[in-house]
RNA sequence: GCCGGGAUGGCGGAAUUGGUAGACGCGCUGGACUCAAAAUCCAGUGUCUGUGAGGAUGUGAGGGUUCGAGUCCCUCUCCCGGCACCA
């Protein structure tokens, strides 16, 4: 009896049929090969988004697949709790955020078990909770006594209206998000990760990450920043007292060419030559305004103001003004940088600026030993002038001892020449390339004990003090004997009271009591326990190494689930956390193996970042201009017969609105679409194959209601011819005997299809390709109408691969068809489809004939023809003849099962 | 500003190792079925040109390498992600 693809009920059946077999139970069981399969645990911010949708069913797809192939597959999930957003919906609407921070997770839980995501719910963790965090401070305690974790002075957004730190997000145009004040720098205590002292290898660890993008890896390896350079001193008397400021260059070989130093405004000698100069107090202080944001900082406008400190320079003993740059960083380095404007961008527009002279010491390679054309150079400027720097290196190539210094400073004032080069008007460096120049400066640097070379990294440590109440406490208590105390084991977890409002000034904890009086634990006395919590990325630094022993009470992670599970195999998440999350995962997974809590370097095999969920964004200008954003769901478009969008209009009052851009799904441009409209109205299964369908996974993905109908009426088509074959009765597959040209040619088609999507989902992770073969692969079943018991073998043979191949995507379709096809049997048994190699065999094949690289025809020939033979045939096509007109062919190439190729 | 990525029909995308550009899906056009609509099915669909067979052209722009370039190299434009306190 043929029933309608109803998605509500095939789907609540086939979840209640997981839950009752427990399916996706993660057991240890040392006969199977391991897979544990992550997905980033979620921010539970209210509802499920698409981004979500789309990461968690990437996951499932890859869980699922490796399930059927035989593997013990591990596959959790759990909340990444603690954060900003909790403690801003607090102050919106007066909740403490442990109640709303529960309250999505009981309602995001939901959406994620409507999914049907083959998750093992009994590894769940939410590192909000004192048995998950306990553990963090467990770690932190001992890290802090190896010394790890150490405090220092750091530069955080201060708001002086509301008397709070900032985020950088809370910082809008240099000013606190609410109460519009203009930011300041302020100097606090924090506590910092020593990550630096992992730098090395952090860098070299990404050499064994294989199954990595590369693109990820160049990312992480550029925020490390290992360069080799110089490190020296420019010495000075300052108050009859003989110093030294040190600086760290790369570019040791432009050392000629220096014509000032820079210092941050942050820097010792800044502030003591403010003392006593008003104007530079001030340009200080104004420094102090914005925010530490390094990207607001690089596009500032460079500015400074000379200290009238002079330093000596180390190998030319000319004196060098120093000047307070605004562009100095003072936590990279020495905060302290030689300026070369003749060589470095910054340092060109800020020499220009405030008219600082400009000295030229590298030129090309290409003006060294090569011809010269005076005249073009030294006959006056009026020639030059007329040519750009480049033009006049590439017309005018000179030797370099005879360039005229007039020639270098007129290419040099015009633009600066920052590439590597030889060194020019450098004295005794004259004619050296990059690397000898360094050398020999290094070498000089040192014999005066005013340098050495220097191995630097950009990575700076890793600050984690929040001055925020919903985190987790640091667990250090401070005693004005005793001094920095960590928290004894005994006393753990420093529980976090769950029943605060925070008022967006301050941490509330820091005017608690009751949670910050105690007592030292060294020496009894009177102490206060540390109020500042931790950055939130430190619990998603090492949940994945928690789910392998969720509940432990007395260990971390317990070793033997650590070795069973350990390192996560596939990791999926968002491109976003390319950088910071994942470099931090894998330090911690480092800083836990030196504690022996688990083995091996890195926590994650293989990775994949996915793209984002965007969405056209529709709008109306409102009174002042104001944009009013309308969600695309309440938009009717209008199109031309080609389908081109020609006006939109609002459901709701038929008149038009504007039609934006297509940009990420948010709440700020109201485009987002709620996962939960479309699995009410379609079922998980055409959201996830639409999903996955729409774009490879690491492509951003636009989402289209028209596309989600394509994706349903897929299902609907499978549904139907599942039914029509099932209703004349099912047989048994395929397996032997002869079949007619159309019967094989479906069977080669079938375990084309079985090869390609085995490749695409396990290997090349392009589920929308996998997926596009299987509609072919369907179409071409949708033509095949043979009778015979022979023919609909092959039938039962296709639907059951297809429903199989689909499985891991369309959990729950598949799981009814297949009870269907196969009464009696559950899905969850099969293994996964293989390929009959015996169907793969042709005996024709197709060859495309080529004229100068231009398709002109084709050839049916039997699949072992000579490359000879090939030649005399396409010699003798019609088109070949036509366009040879009696000549005789130049050459001819054949790519054997592709092509031949005739130039003419 | 710095680092990383992207750009292919009306739209999302395919082309896996330099070898048939546009698979698959959406949209659109025409047809069948229907009193009608929906659903479904069939055919067509890069652009220009031609009655047609066909021809020319075409992968963000400009140049180059090659028998052959979406794919490799150089220069440029625009868009996106990250920039250390959003997660």
């Amino acid at each position: 009896m043929q029933q309608d693809y109803q998605p509500r009920d095939i789907e609540a059946k086939a979840q209640q049929h997981w839950h009752e077999r427990q399916a996706f139970r993660a057991v240890e069981d040392s006969t199977k090969p391991k897979y544990y399969c992550l997905s980033m645990f979620p921010y539970p911010s209210g509802k499920l988004h698409m981004g979500h949708v789309r990461n968690y069913t990437i996951g499932d797809v890859l869980a699922r697949y490796h399930l059927m192939k035989g593997y013990n597959v591990l596959q959790p999930m759990g909340w990444d709790a603690f954060g900003l957003p909790a403690e801003n919906a607090a102050l919106a609407n007066n909740v403490p955020p442990a109640e709303w921070t529960y309250s999505n997770i009981d309602y995001m839980k939901r959406q994620l078990k409507l999914l049907g995501l083959g998750i093992d719910w009994s590894r769940e963790l939410t590192t909000c909770q004192p048995d998950y965090y306990r553990w963090e401070q467990w770690l932190f305690t001992r890290l802090f006594q190896k010394g790890v974790i150490y405090k220092k002075l750091a530069t955080v957004n201060w708001d002086p209206v509301d008397q709070t730190v900032l985020a950088n997000e809370q910082v809008i145009d240099g000013r606190g998000w609410r109460s519009g004040a203009l930011v300041e720098k302020r100097e606090i205590p924090m506590y910092f990760f020593r990550i630096t002292q992992y730098a090395e290898e952090l860098l070299a660890g990404l050499d064994t990450l294989d199954g990595w993008p590369e693109q990820v890896k160049t990312m992480q390896r550029n925020w490390i920043g290992k360069s080799y350079g110089v490190r020296f001193a420019f010495p000075y008397t300052l108050d009859g007292r003989d110093e030294k400021l040190w600086v760290y260059t790369t570019r040791a070989d432009t050392i000629m060419g220096v014509t000032f130093v820079a210092i941050a405004a942050e820097h010792p000698l800044a502030t003591r030559a403010a003392q006593g100069n008003p104007e530079l107090a001030a340009f200080i202080e104004e420094c102090k305004r914005g925010s530490v944001a390094e990207a607001d900082i690089a596009i500032m406008e460079k500015k400074g103001t000379d200290t009238g400190i002079r330093v000596t320079h180390p190998l030319t003993g000319e004196q060098v003004p120093v000047w307070v740059g605004n562009y100095v960083l003072m936590g990279y380095g020495e905060g302290a940088v030689m300026a070369v404007p003749a060589h470095d961008e910054r340092d060109f527009h800020f020499a220009k600026k405030y008219d600082l002279p400009i000295k030229p010491v590298i030129v090309p390679e290409s003006w060294k030993g090569v011809a010269v054309d005076p005249d073009r150079i030294t006959a006056g400027r009026s020639k030059t002038d007329a040519l750009s720097g480049e033009e006049l290196h590439r017309v005018s190539p000179v030797f370099l001892n005879t360039v005229t210094h007039d020639a270098i400073s007129w290419v040099s004032w015009h633009e600066q020449y920052a590439r590597e080069g030889v060194c020019a008007e450098s004295g005794k460096y004259n004619g050296m390339t990059q690397s000898e120049a360094i050398d020999a400066i290094a070498a000089d640097l040192a014999a005066c004990g005013l340098g050495e070379k220097k191995v630097q990294f950009r990575l700076r440590d890793w600050g984690i003090s929040r001055q925020r109440y919903w985190g987790c406490p640091i667990p250090i208590i401070h005693c004005p004997a005793c001094g920095d105390v960590p928290v004894p084991d005994e006393q753990l977890p420093v529980v976090l009271p769950e029943n605060v409002v925070p008022d967006g000034a301050g941490s509330p904890l820091a005017r608690m009591p009751e949670f910050y009086v105690c007592v030292c634990p060294k020496c009894g006395g009177k102490a206060k326990r540390e109020t500042d919590t931790m950055d939130t990325f430190v619990e998603s630094s090492w949940y994945y190494a928690r789910y392998a022993s969720p509940g432990s009470t007395t260990h971390l992670v317990d070793k033997k689930a650590a070795q069973q599970w350990l390192p996560v195999d596939q990791y999926i998440g968002g491109i976003e956390h390319a950088i910071l999350h994942l470099l931090y995962a894998r330090f911690f997974h480092r800083l836990m193996r030196d504690e022996g809590l688990v083995q091996g370097d890195e926590p994650f095999r293989n990775l994949l970042t996915q793209g984002m969920v965007v969405a056209p964004t529709f709008y109306r200008v409102a009174g002042g201009g104001k944009k009013q954003w309308i969600n695309p769901a309440d938009v009717d478009l209008d199109t031309d017969p080609k389908g081109r969008p020609t006006a939109a209009k609002l459901r709701a009052d038929g008149q038009p609105v504007v039609i934006g851009g297509t940009e990420k799904m948010s709440k700020s441009k109201n485009n987002g679409v709620d996962p939960q409209a479309i699995i009410d109205q379609y079922g998980a299964d055409t959201a996830r194959l639409f999903m996955m369908f729409a774009a490879p996974p690491d492509q951003q993905l636009e989402w289209s209601d028209t596309g989600v109908d394509g994706a349903h009426r897929f299902l609907r088509r499978v549904w139907r011819a599942a039914h029509d074959h099932v209703a004349l009765g099912v047989v048994a597959p395929y397996s032997h005997g002869e079949l007619s040209a159309a019967a094989k040619a479906l069977r080669l088609q079938l375990h084309l299809t079985i090869q390609k999507v085995d490749d695409d989902i396990g290997r090349r992770k392009t589920f929308n390709t996998a997926i596009a073969a299987v509609m072919e692969l369907l179409n071409a079943l949708a033509k095949f109408d043979e009778p015979g018991l022979a023919a609909r073998s092959v039938v039962q043979e296709t639907m059951e691969a297809m429903t199989l191949l689909l499985a891991p995507i369309v959990p729950h379709i598949s799981q009814a068809l297949w009870a269907e096809l196969r009464p009696g049997s559950d899905l969850l048994d099969q293994p996964y489809p293989q390929t009959d190699l015996a169907a793969l065999v042709q005996d024709e094949i197709e060859l495309v004939i080529q004229v100068n690289g231009k398709l002109r025809g084709s050839l049916q020939v039997p699949r072992d023809t000579d490359k000879a033979a090939l030649e005399q045939m396409a010699l003798a096509h019609h088109a070949v003849q036509k366009l040879l007109a009696g000549a005789t062919a130049k050459k001819v190439i054949v790519v054997p099962g592709r092509l031949i190729n005739v130039v003419i």
